[in-house]
DNA sequence: CAGCCGAAATACCGTTCGGTAAAAAAATGC
DNA sequence: GCATTTTTTTACCGAACGGTATTTCGGCTG
């Protein structure tokens, strides 16, 4: 058996698996057979534990959905978002925030497209809760995206503005990988949303 | 050639339901519950029907649920469609297209959102044949929208690059729908969104 | 060592799942 | 009237579902 390599205090027998490994397994159940669609055996297996582990641990099917877009959020989502820091003008900025997109919705080693954007976005539509955690993650996301093209102060139109409607392809680039689109055509569609949306890319900086 | 009730000359028991009927049922089960979340007993329960006819009409779970998609394309998609025909210029007529679908996904007397964007998209991410069917449906959209910028021939920008952006952004607008969004709040992201695309138009500002 | 604590493992719960066999019912053709 | 055809109805199937009670086990503590 495994033993958990961390400081082990505590009186009882010791947990056998890390929970948060486990929680990243079952989001990828989920991520890939939804909601209704991923069985507790199936979780179970991925996580390497057995149903009363799981519910000890994490609560019902339901709760661990919770938990599981948390730590998508937390992940991939926090990932992507750290792409926004690296840029010096809104334009470098939005392409590094796709391109890093754009990879994650593509990743070999993941189910295709965004966990939230498909699997997730399609709960909230019968489940309040969900629909209330999901809606608020992306009226975050926006709020960040605004104060970051702020910093910049580069922003060709309102930022707020700007912010919505980059969120908002952004979730189609979502639903485009989980319809099986690859990286580079992605990558394409991107750019050429971008040269309209803020204007084609010069080949040379003119920085002179 | 379908054969409708009221020219019934075949020789056994007739039909007691309208099949056309009971599809659009069922299209409306799955758009709430998903696939995998929609019971065979709620399908025939909100089909009025029980289950043998289902099965000999529709075949099995599955197959009613792609003839699903293809009845929502036929009614739903074809009404936002027949929008593009009506405008004069770029501007209003994806205008007219946009308040289509945002009436569309907002609509009192269906779950919210794009049964398509959300409950069919996610399935495609785990099943190969709805996967391509619904690509094929977006990638036809595109091709309709292309030909009819080209038609109208005042599109600021490459035609087919603008019908990219703007089923792209219809995407968005289904999972917004699907996160609770109302028409009012599509309404104005699309406001800001096409002042942002096609260039300004005084209307409403683009602040909210 | 014995006692205890908490997690793991096994086996099981009632319910519902998707799907179907068999029989009853409604229309037509002779 | 009576057989034929096709549907509806009823009842049922084995499997899988989400969730738990119970027991076994590993490790600390006194």
């Amino acid at each position: 058996m495994k033993v958990n390599k961390s400081a082990n205090r505590g009186r009882g027998r010791p947990l056998a698996f890390d929970p948060n490994q486990a929680l990243g397994a079952a989001m990828r159940v989920f991520w890939l057979k939804g909601y209704e669609g991923a069985s507790l055996s199936e979780l179970t297996e991925a996580m390497g534990i057995n149903k009363p582990s799981l519910y000890a641990r994490f609560g019902d099917k339901r709760t661990l959905f919770l938990a599981a877009i948390e730590h998508y959020n937390a992940t991939i989502g926090a990932r992507n978002l750290k792409q926004l820091l690296d840029g010096k003008t809104v334009r470098e900025t939005v392409a590094g925030y796709f391109s890093a997109i754009n990879a994650a919705l593509t990743s070999a080693d993941s189910p295709p497209g965004c966990m939230i954007g498909s699997v997730a976005t399609d709960l909230a539509g019968r489940d309040e809760e969900i629909r209330a955690k999901v809606a608020n993650l992306l009226a975050s996301t926006e709020v960040f995206l605004t104060q970051r093209f702020k910093e910049l102060g580069d922003s060709p139109v309102n930022e707020n503005t700007l912010a919505e409607i980059v969120v908002s392809f952004g979730q189609s680039l979502a639903a485009r990988a989980r319809l099986g689109a690859t990286q580079s055509e992605l990558d394409a569609r991107t750019a050429r949303f971008l040269s309209v949306l803020l204007g084609a890319e010069e080949l040379a900086p003119p920085d002179r």
